[in-house]
RNA sequence: GCCCCGCUAGCUCAGUGGAUAGAGCAUCUGCCUUCUAAGCAGAGGGUCAAAGGUUCGAAUCCUUUGCGGGGCACCA
C-alpha cells in the first residue's frame, strides 16, 4: 500500500476532507474541521461536524453542507467510505483498506507508527532530579517514569533525546546531608534538620575505609569531601533502582560543574550587565528591571518578585546555580528546548525559570515544564498519613514498591493515570491489586499471540509465502486490524501533548480486540487462526503478526516487556 | 490573601467545544475435552461538585462558590 504505516489514517482524511472543502468554492482560512474518533459504531470510525462548522461561510444549512461534502470529497486508496448524517460527515475504514493495512503493518514489524515528525530536534529532558540525599520513594516514582516514558514517546516521533539527572551538590539540603555523614563518621547524631536513616550510617562507614584519614580533618574540610563521596553512593543508589524500571540516563550532571566552569558566575555577569541584578539588604536580587525598555518585558514580568541570587553572606542560591546551568543546556550544549519534569510542588518556580530563560536571552518556550500533581501516603500506610519525608524516614521505597509488585506493574500503575491527579497511595492495596493489575491483560495478549504463531508453523510447516489478507472478513478480525489503525495518531498526540498516559489506555482497546479475536476460536473451531485450509491460517497468521508488533511496540513506550509466555 | 491541580458509575480513573459520556476493578448471570480461562459474552450502576455565562452545540471555555491536595524563603 502506498500509505506510509507511519502517518495517520486520521491525517489522510483530514486532507481530503480539507480539499474537499476548497472544492466547494471556501477559501482563505478554514475553522477548524474537528476531525475526530467517531463514538458509536453507528457512526463510523472518524466523523466531523463540517456541516455545522461551515455553515456560517457558506450561508446553507448544515445538513446540505454535509451531504455535498460527502458527495465531493476522495478518500484516497479507498481506505473510507462516507456518510452525511445531519450536519457531520462520517467516514468508516473499507475492509479492504484495513486487510492492506494488515499486511504494511506485519512486514514492517516493530516500529509500526514511528514518524520523524521530530526531525531530529535536539532535545534534553531533565527528570527526577531528586536531591540525592537518600533512596527514591514512591513519590519519585512518579517523575521517573514519567520522565522515561515522554522521552520513548519522544525518540519514537523523530526527535533526538538526551535523559539528565541534575545531581544537586552544593545546595542547603545536600550540606545537610554531608554535615549527617560526619556526624555519624565521628559517632554522632546527625544535626537538627539532618538525615537520620541507616543508609548515612552505612555510608559513613564506607567513607572511612574509601577516605583514608578523614575523620581526622576538621568538619569545615571533611564535609565536603563526605558529601562528594555520599552523593556519589546514593547516586549508584538511584542508578540501580531506576534501572529496575528500563530507565537509564544518558548523563548525571553535578551542580558543582556549573561553578567548576564558571557558567555560573558568567550567567549572573550577563544578568548584571542587562540590569536584571540589583543589590539590596547585601543580596543580590533577580528581577524585571528593566521590562520597559528591551521587549523581553513581558515574559520577565512573569515574575512579579525579586528572587536572591546571592546571599548576604555571599553564598550563592541554587537559583544562581540554575542560571549557570541554563547556560549549559542551551548555550554550550545547545539544546533546542528542555523539558523539566517536576512535581507540583515546584510550580511557583516555573515563572522564575521561565524568566531567567528570557533574560539570558532566549525564548521562554524553549523550556517546557511538565508538572505531575503529588503522590501521597495514604492513612494507615507506613505509619503515618500525609507527605512522604526523607529525613523523617516516612517514605514507601520505590525499590520495596518494584519488590512487591514488579516493575511492569509499577510502570502501568504510574503511566495510566494523568499527571495532574494526585495519588493517593496505599501499598497494600497496590499488593493486593498487583495480579488484576491491566498490564497483565495486555502482556497476555501479546504472550497468546507469540504461542498461537508458533502453533501455526508447527502444525503447517510448508505456509504460503504470501498471505491472502482478502480472507480476513470476520468482524473480530476487522477489528483488531481497525485498532492496528489507530495507533500512528495515538503515538504522535501523546507525544505531541507530552502524555504518555494515552498509551496504556491503547493498549487496553487493542489488547481486548485480540483476545476477542482469539477467544472466537474458543467459540466455534472454524475461527481459530491454526485451522485445516493453510491459506486462511496464513492470513490469520499475519493479523497475530501485525498485532503482536503493535502490542510490543507500545509496550516498549511505555518501559514494559511483552513476555513470549505466561 | 494570592497562585497551581483535582471534583465524571460503589472504587480507581479516561474523555483535542460536537451526536446517545466511556474503561478497569467490584457486584450479578452465563462460557473451558479443542490455538494459553491472567480470557470471552451479558446485566445493573451517572444531577459529569453547584450556580450563572459564552455558543447552533459545554463534562470540556469564562465567572463565582463549595470541598480536597500542593505552593507562595537569603529551603529545593
Amino acid at each position: 500500500m502506498s500509505t506510509i504505516p507511519g502517518q495517520a489514517i486520521r491525517d489522510v482524511i483530514t486532507e481530503a476532507l480539507t480539499s474537499a472543502v476548497r472544492a466547494l468554492g471556501v477559501d482563505g482560512e478554514l475553522p477548524d474541521l474537528e476531525l475526530g474518533r467517531a463514538k458509536g459504531p453507528d457512526r463510523g470510525d472518524y466523523a466531523s461536524p463540517a456541516g455545522l462548522k461551515l455553515a456560517k461561510v457558506l450561508k446553507q444549512a448544515p445538513p446540505a453542507i454535509a451531504a455535498r461534502l460527502a458527495e465531493t470529497i476522495s478518500i484516497p486508496q479507498g481506505a473510507a467510505t462516507v456518510q452525511a448524517v445531519g450536519g457531520y460527515v462520517n467516514f468508516r475504514l473499507t475492509p479492504e483498506w484495513l486487510q492492506r493495512l494488515v499486511g504494511a503493518v506485519s512486514t514492517k514489524g516493530p516500529g509500526y507508527g514511528a514518524s520523524s515528525i521530530g526531525g531530529g530536534e535536539r532535545l534534553q529532558v531533565e527528570f527526577a532530579s531528586i536531591n540525592p540525599t537518600g533512596p527514591l520513594h514512591i513519590g519519585h516514582g512518579r517523575g521517573t517514569i514519567l520522565g522515561d516514558s515522554i522521552c520513548r514517546l519522544l525518540e519514537f516521533t523523530g526527535h533526538n533525546v538526551h535523559r539528565e539527572y541534575y545531581v544537586n551538590s552544593d545546595n542547603t539540603q545536600t550540606k545537610r546531608f554531608g554535615a549527617s555523614v560526619y556526624a555519624r563518621l565521628h559517632g554522632l547524631e546527625p544535626p537538627e534538620g539532618g538525615y537520620i536513616g541507616e543508609y548515612v550510617t552505612e555510608i559513613a562507614e564506607a567513607a572511612r575505609r574509601d577516605l583514608p584519614g578523614i575523620q581526622n580533618l576538621p568538619e569545615e574540610q571533611a564535609e565536603p569531601k563526605l558529601r562528594v563521596y555520599a552523593i556519589q553512593r546514593v547516586i549508584e543508589m538511584i542508578s540501580a533502582t531506576v534501572a529496575r524500571l528500563n530507565i537509564h540516563y544518558d548523563e548525571w550532571f553535578w551542580e558543582s560543574k556549573v561553578w567548576e566552569d564558571g557558567l555560573a558566575p558568567a550567567a549572573i555577569e550577563r544578568l548584571r550587565e542587562s540590569g536584571y541584578l540589583k543589590e539590596r539588604d547585601g543580596a543580590t536580587w533577580f528581577g524585571p528591571a528593566l521590562e520597559e525598555e528591551d521587549g523581553l518585558g513581558e515574559q520577565v514580568l512573569s515574575e512579579d518578585e525579586d528572587r536572591v541570587v546571592i546571599r548576604s553572606n555571599g553564598q550563592p542560591t541554587y537559583f544562581a546555580s540554575d542560571l549557570g546551568y541554563l547556560l549549559s543546556r542551551f548555550e554550550v550544549r545547545k539544546f533546542n528546548r528542555v523539558i523539566e519534569v517536576w512535581g507540583a510542588d515546584h510550580h511557583g518556580y516555573v515563572p522564575r525559570m521561565k524568566s531567567a530563560v528570557a533574560a539570558l536571552g532566549y525564548a521562554p518556550e524553549k523550556l517546557v515544564v511538565i508538572l505531575h500533581q503529588m503522590v501521597n501516603l495514604k492513612e494507615g500506610a507506613a505509619g503515618s498519613a500525609g507527605k512522604m519525608s526523607k529525613r523523617a524516614g516516612r517514605f514507601v521505597t520505590l525499590d520495596e514498591l518494584i519488590d512487591r509488585v514488579g516493575s511492569d506493574a509499577v510502570r502501568y500503575f504510574y503511566l495510566l493515570r494523568s499527571p495532574d491527579t494526585t495519588i493517593e497511595f496505599d501499598l497494600e492495596l497496590a499488593v493486593t491489586q498487583g495480579n488484576e493489575n491491566p498490564v497483565y491483560y495486555a502482556q497476555y495478549a501479546h504472550a497468546r499471540l507469540v504461542n498461537v504463531e508458533a502453533t501455526a508453523t508447527e502444525r503447517h510447516p510448508q505456509l504460503p509465502e504470501k498471505a491472502d489478507l482478502s480472507l480476513l472478513v470476520q468482524p473480530w478480525e476487522l477489528e483488531v486490524a481497525r485498532q492496528l489503525a489507530f495507533w500512528p495518531e495515538i503515538a504522535q498526540d501523546a507525544a505531541k501533548l507530552l502524555e504518555p498516559h494515552r498509551v496504556p489506555y491503547y493498549v487496553q482497546d487493542l489488547a481486548t480486540a485480540v483476545h476477542r479475536f482469539y477467544h472466537a476460536g474458543n467459540e466455534s473451531s472454524e475461527h481459530r487462526v491454526v485451522v485445516e485450509d493453510v491459506n486462511l491460517t496464513r492470513a490469520r497468521l499475519e493479523l497475530c503478526r501485525a498485532a503482536r508488533h503493535t502490542l510490543k511496540t507500545a509496550l516498549d513506550l511505555m518501559g514494559v516487556s511483552a513476555p513470549e509466555r505466561m
